[in-house]
RNA sequence: GGGCGUUUAGCUCAGUUGGUUAGAGCGCUACCCUUACAAGGUAGAAGUCACUGGUUCGAGUCCAGUAACGCCCACCA
């Protein structure tokens, strides 16, 4: 079989994903008796998104319990789905329709501008899934959803109905963040606040019949139109005498009361004067329902000022605020401007400033439910891994402030509430009253019915022809769908064996910016609608940062896509990264570099540049596109991929392994059995192999260490562990001890050659299994020749077995001594490296053990030593007793000395000895002393001391060889 | 302003309940195309564990404070 020498992903990767899927792998296969099933829903990403690397890191820690449990034999699955996302999908549609055809969503009308969407969806949503199979993740595709999905939606609807009748939803006018471009409300999330210089603006209220008045400060000189008091602190004995008495408005000349508030005001800030806008501010709101101020409200929902505003009413409110500002100027209103820099919020998706703005809104009651999702993790039913995410959670939702869910958006799933006019309530009774999917409430204010039903396409005007019947408008916040994720996937609320299989889920897995936006409100809605949990654990993994130190996000422009890593390393090798970057305590920077087409010169990423559509090769000078472009533009001037050194660590590795497999493969056979580690040793004490050596012992006994380390590493959630001792185990003990030192054996002919395969086939294929979960292509590749050699026929490596351990192999002391061995081989070629010998040139040593056990065992194994040290002759003898310098290592029971053909230098020699010497001296003084110590003998643990006592004895053994040596050198 | 986290080698990061002479990968130095692997091998150099105090027989690890950085939440008329 001739296999390449170095791994190619390209070459497998395609081919591997197709067979699995081929294969119905993905999909969940009846458990093993005993094991629970198993199931983690896919944080649902934005349907006509792009997946960057931290959706890369998080698809990758999730394929890897997915496919360790389906290995462990559970029943298991991988929900995937995506979200509508509705404000971010609109926006981008709408954006580009502007663009393309210079029209809104007005000129297109709601139904046009849906359709639009769902085309958009249909031509660009696959890009996340192609991502998701590129990186090989094992989700269910049978099953994907979407949460749009009918079955979603009648969640949606289930949901709020229920919420309906339980009094949780009401519909309130509410202080909203107005967005003004895309005219919609947006959640408190929505918005980041941007430092903007601006001025703090002194305006003069003169007081009511008075020539006293009052200099009140703004920042948004404009609402003025909307003031409906001044306030004041109560106890400020400079204004406490004008309570109660009026301030004439400047311009409008509008009278508006004096007012104490000591919640509102400030004694320090300003001139301990406010304004009290109730209908443009969220503070002065609440200041207007303690003290019942009127709202005046003076904005349009597109942010140009109303008639409140007089002259400057159709003037958009930031336009008007200079001339504004000079009208009040010019009518000696304004008492001085200074300058101010000040915190605006914006909308996260328009980049627009935010209006608070008062409108009719929808909420959600959130006290109950708040309570039940705080008691769920404070009872352990929710773990999160690590623990210290709950505070952020339990915080969050200790506010239990009501959810706002209505969007003044098309796209996303329409509220299921009509406002019925002209009808009593007998005659609603009956048409309504036998269905349980219906119900209503009055809204005396608005004298109508709020008419609420599941009932897909509900149509209550044909039911009721004599009343007036509307919908309502508004959609509910993506969040909401989101929300019911775990169970509506599932096909909640109708009873199915998938939901009672899967459900609760088992983990989510997840970043820690969505933990109150969406794993709380999961909690909560899995409480209402199903009481129970959604899942059992959280686990919340690091946060991918660009070279800079910012969070990797498609907005900010320093997202990397998965698919650069890809076409340049390989899957597996993104994927080892990404795994051995997961540790749970730092974020992870990894500095980006774009790669040039041409001449493949690096040059970093910087804040400049990452939103840049081309750009220029610094060396070869000629233009590139990056992700940025049109497809057209990448296919004419080349696309620059991005890539990063924080992943040739995987494609190395993933070479190194590569390479040991082929050595392997040339040296089995069809006559080679595939044992498993039970089945091993099961082998061997029937006799039906030879016995191990030392080497094969070792290597075995360090191989189930590696099973049970790395099984505990992944049920823990600690990757980085299972990523680096699987690389350790492969690179350093695998390849660089175990493969050179059977070497020889395998050259032979017989039955030691047999068993030595039989051990080398086992070694192997067990660890392809434990790496399966984190690099699955190569693994299965590698597995296929695997059986192929053998000549086995067995399902493929995704559905195989995890690993199971037989236990001991040998007894400590073998293994003791086997490491004895290493450790003078490494000494022997450190002396090489001293003394400059070449690597092919021969050297002769001594060895000389304190015991003639060692001995024996040394002389044993001599073919390995004298083959590792490059060895000419090779003297093993405890009475050895050097004639004149010869230079020399210590280890603990032997020592190990160079012949050198020609003359040593002395004099360094023992300088050499002499620098060792004093090193174990000091050494072996400090622990002298620590062990001298009356209150460390008295304080520390009984095994500490044993701890250290051994170390002394061997740093004193040290010190007796050391000083042989060096009086040896004196004489010399 | 409140909370959470981070600061360890030139870079990116590990370091389990306090008990080693503080580790890894990349990079660096020297020597090697040795028939699995140069995406490799062998041998090396490189750290006042941010700073200041404290607790302790013993602190990278625990406590307090300081500084810098990052994130989340709240909010500045």
């Amino acid at each position: 079989m001739e296999i390449a020498s170095q791994y190619n992903p390209k070459d497998h990767e395609k081919a591997i994903y197709a067979s699995w899927e081929e294969s119905g792998s993905f999909s969940p296969r009846e458990g093993k008796p005993g094991k629970e099933p198993y199931c983690i829903m896919m944080p649902p990403p934005n349907v006509t998104g792009a997946l960057h690397l931290g959706h890369a890191i998080n698809n990758t820690l999730q394929d890897i319990q997915i496919r360790y449990h389906r290995m462990l034999g559970c029943k298991t699955l991988w929900q995937p789905g995506t979200d509508h996302a509705g404000i971010a999908t609109q926006a981008v549609v709408e954006k580009n329709i502007f663009e393309k055809e210079g029209k809104t969503r007005h000129d297109l009308g709601r139904e046009e501008l849906v359709k639009r969407i769902w085309q958009w969806k249909e031509q660009y949503g696959g890009r996340i899934l192609r991502q998701l199979r590129a990186m090989g993740c094992s989700c269910d595709w049978d099953n994907l959803r979407f949460t749009l999905d009918p079955v979603c939606a009648k969640a949606v609807r289930t949901t709020f109905l229920s919420m309906f009748k339980a009094g949780l939803i009401y519909r309130g006018k509410r202080l909203v963040n107005w967005d003004v471009k895309l005219q919609t409300s947006v959640s408190d999330d929505e918005v980041v606040y941007e430092t903007v210089k601006s001025s703090l603006w002194h305006l003069k209220y003169q007081v009511e019949g008075s020539d006293e008045y009052l200099e009140v400060a703004t920042t948004r000189p404009e609402t003025f139109f909307g003031d409906t008091a001044v306030a004041v602190h109560p106890e400020d004995e400079r204004y406490k005498h004008l309570i109660g008495k009026n301030v004439i408005l400047p311009l409008v000349k509008r009278a508006i009361p004096i007012i104490g508030d000591a919640l509102l005001v400030d004694r320090e800030f300003g001139t301990g004067c406010v304004k009290v806008t109730p209908a443009h501010d969220p503070n002065d709101y609440l200041c207007g329902k303690r003290n019942k101020l009127p709202e005046i409200n003076i904005l349009n929902p597109d942010g140009t000022l109303n008639e409140v505003a007089g002259q400057f009413a159709g003037m958009d409110r930031l336009k008007a605020r200079p001339l504004i500002v000079k009208a009040l100027e010019e009518s000696g209103d304004l008492i001085k401007t200074e300058a101010y820099t000040t915190q605006v919020g914006h909308s996260d998706r328009s980049k627009t400033p935010i209006e608070p703005y008062l409108s009719d809104q929808w909420f959600v009651v959130m006290a109950d439910m708040a309570e039940a999702a705080m008691e769920a993790v404070r009872s352990g039913k929710i773990k999160f891994h690590p623990a210290r995410f709950a505070k952020s959670y339990l915080d969050w939702l200790s506010e239990k402030r009501d959810w706002p869910i209505s969007r003044q958006l098309w796209w996303g799933h329409r509220i299921p509430i009509w406002y019925v006019k002209g009808v009593g309530e007998d005659e609603l009774k009956a048409c309504f009253g036998d269905c349980g999917e219906v119900s209503w409430r009055r809204d005396e204010e608005n004298g109508q019915w709020l008419l609420c039903s599941s009932i897909e396409n509900f149509k209550p005007e044909e039911k009721l022809p004599q009343a007036e019947v509307r919908q309502e408008e508004d959609v509910l916040d993506t969040w909401f769908s989101s929300a019911l994720w775990p169970h509506s996937t599932l096909g909640w609320p109708d009873k199915n064996e998938r939901f009672e299989t899967f459900y609760p889920n088992s983990v989510l897995i997840t970043n820690r910016d969505i933990i109150s936006l969406w794993v709380a409100r999961m909690v909560m809605t899995a409480h209402f609608n199903t009481h129970n949990v959604p899942f059992r654990d959280v686990m919340i993994h690091v946060t991918i940062l660009d070279g800079m130190g910012k969070r990797m996000s498609k907005s900010k422009g320093n997202g990397v896509d998965p698919e650069d890593i890809i076409a340049q390393y390989g899957a597996d090798a993104l994927r080892f990264s990404m795994t051995q970057m997961s540790s749970d305590t730092q974020d992870m920077r990894v500095p980006v570099q774009y790669k040039c087409p041409h001449c493949e010169t690096l040059f970093p990423q910087t804040e400049k540049n990452m939103k840049a559509e081309t750009l220029v090769c610094p060396s070869c000078k000629k233009n590139m596109a990056t992700r940025w472009a049109s497809e057209e533009t990448q296919k004419k001037e080349g696309l620059a991929l991005l890539t990063s050194a924080k992943f040739e660590i995987g494609r190395n590795f993933g070479n190194k392994i590569w390479n040991a497999s082929r050595f392997a493969m040339q040296n089995l056979d069809a006559s080679t059995p595939l044992y498993t580690l039970k089945e091993l040793k099961a082998a061997l004490e029937k006799g039906e192999i030879s016995p191990l050596n030392a080497d094969e012992e070792w290597i075995i006994t360090r191989l189930e260490q590696t099973v049970s380390e790395v099984t505990a590493a992944i049920e823990g959630y600690r990757y980085h562990e299972y990523a680096n001792k699987m690389y350790d185990f492969m690179w350093n003990e695998f390849c660089d001890w175990y493969l050179e030192a059977i070497k020889p054996v395998l050259r032979t002919e017989g039955e030691k050659k047999a068993g030595s395969q039989a051990v080398l086939a086992t070694v192997l294929e067990t660890a392809l299994r434990l790496l399966h979960p984190m690099m699955p292509f190569e693994t299965e590749a590698i597995y296929a020749n695997l059986l192929a050699i053998t000549g086995k026929k067995r399902p493929m490596l995704i559905v195989s077995d995890w690993p199971e351990t037989a236990g001991n192999w040998c007894d400590e002391k073998r293994l003791a001594y086997v490491m004895r061995k290493y450790e003078l081989i490494s000494l022997g070629r450190s002396m090489r490296s001293a003394f400059s010998i070449g690597p092919g040139q021969k050297a002769s040593f001594v060895l000389r053990p304190e015991n003639a056990e060692l001995e024996s065992f040394l002389e044993g194994e001599r073919e390995t030593l004298t083959r590792f040290l490059t060895a000419g002759e090779l003297t093993i003898s405890c009475g050895f007793k050097p004639e004149g310098a010869m230079p020399c290592q210590v280890a603990p029971e032997v020592a190990i000395y160079l012949k050198l053909d020609g003359s040593v230098d002395i004099a360094a020699e023992r300088k050499k000895v002499e620098k060792q010497l004093a090193e174990v001296t000091s050494y072996a003084a400090s622990l002298e002393k620590k062990l001298g110590n009356e209150s460390f003998t008295a304080h520390a643990p009984a095994e500490v001391i044993e701890k250290e006592k051994n170390k002394l004895a061997e740093a004193n053994e040290k010190l007796a060889k050391l000083r042989d040596l060096f009086a040896m050198l004196k004489e010399a």
